[in-house]
DNA sequence: ACCTGAAGTGTTATGATATAACAAAAAGGA
DNA sequence: TCCTTTTTGTTATATCATAACACTTCAGGT
């Protein structure tokens, strides 16, 4: 058990049931859904937190599953292409995606404290950002939408 | 002359003006806007783009004003900090800010074609973000609002 | 079964971004 | 002046990311 969206669940079968996903998404798209991809989201679905490229480099090589920094850039790179983890750009980091097979804008909660993300959705196209767009004419391929600050979790425990 | 907000304007005043509201920000608050920090600026500001700390430091170095990266990162640390420069996560480049004096979240329009960068304002706590954030109790302290695509000026020539 | 081409993997090296640490100099107040 | 704080100069190193190339694996066509 750990934080999603800063409340507690049932861990395990979270991280079971989007791994059946994700294999299913990759089934029904012809996509290798290979062993070094699939330990690589078990590892970020592990935590509902980022992780560092190097930090789940670190997890991949425990089980053998390579050593060299292309390693965990290849398989991240599949995994945000398929969708199934986003980069925090604000971190630098990685995290599995908690809205598994939707295609969307994702925008993230993230706590500075315990670092745990919760990921909400988003229109992009709505909202001031949006109106600003199609006022001068601006075409949006893809946003970032990152609000850094303390969860609820943390603010009740003002001096962990 | 380059774009601003995508549009043309005169940028010579433009940098002058935001260098004086820079040095009366600075006198009014007892900062010091010493040689660096004022030609940090300087080099921002001379284009509406995102420019990166290496790329800032090798325009300093041209004025014998510093050979080592954290002579870059201090001027930008200073910068942000004062709020006269923004950072642009997605690209890690910084920008001179559009609107300075005002405390403000700043959102960025980002063109990938042309890199030019128009600043819009937000108010975080409102849209679907500060909504969820609301009612998670989640408690924002800073965002990083950015949109990737393409500016008016880059859909015009296609092929360019 | 065989070839072939595309995708994936292993590995080395390097590029790009950012900061720690500490000494020297400058600025500003008591 | 003397002392403290801030700024600057410099070296070294940490952290994040990709280029390049050889080798392997696997699916599809014949």
């Amino acid at each position: 058990m750990t934080a999603f969206g800063f409340h507690a669940h049932d861990h395990a079968h979270c991280i079971s049931t989007t791994l059946h996903r994700a294999e299913a998404y990759c089934a029904a798209h012809g996509l290798k859904f290979t062993p070094i991809r699939r330990r690589a989201l078990e590892i970020l679905l592990a935590e509902h937190r980022a992780l560092g490229a190097y930090d789940l480099l670190a997890e991949l090589a425990k089980d053998g599953l390579g050593t060299a920094p292309p390693v965990a850039y290849r398989a991240l790179d599949f995994l945000t292409k398929a969708g199934f983890a986003h980069k925090i750009e604000g971190l630098n980091a990685y995290i599995a995606c908690a809205h598994l097979g939707a295609d969307h804008s994702p925008a993230f909660l993230i706590c500075t404290e315990c670092k745990s993300v919760a990921e909400a959705e988003t229109q992009a196209t709505q909202g001031r950002l949006g109106e600003t767009a199609r006022a001068v004419g601006f075409r949006i391929n893809r946003t970032v939408i990152e609000a850094l600050g303390v969860c609820p979790n943390c603010q009740d425990q003002p001096c962990a």
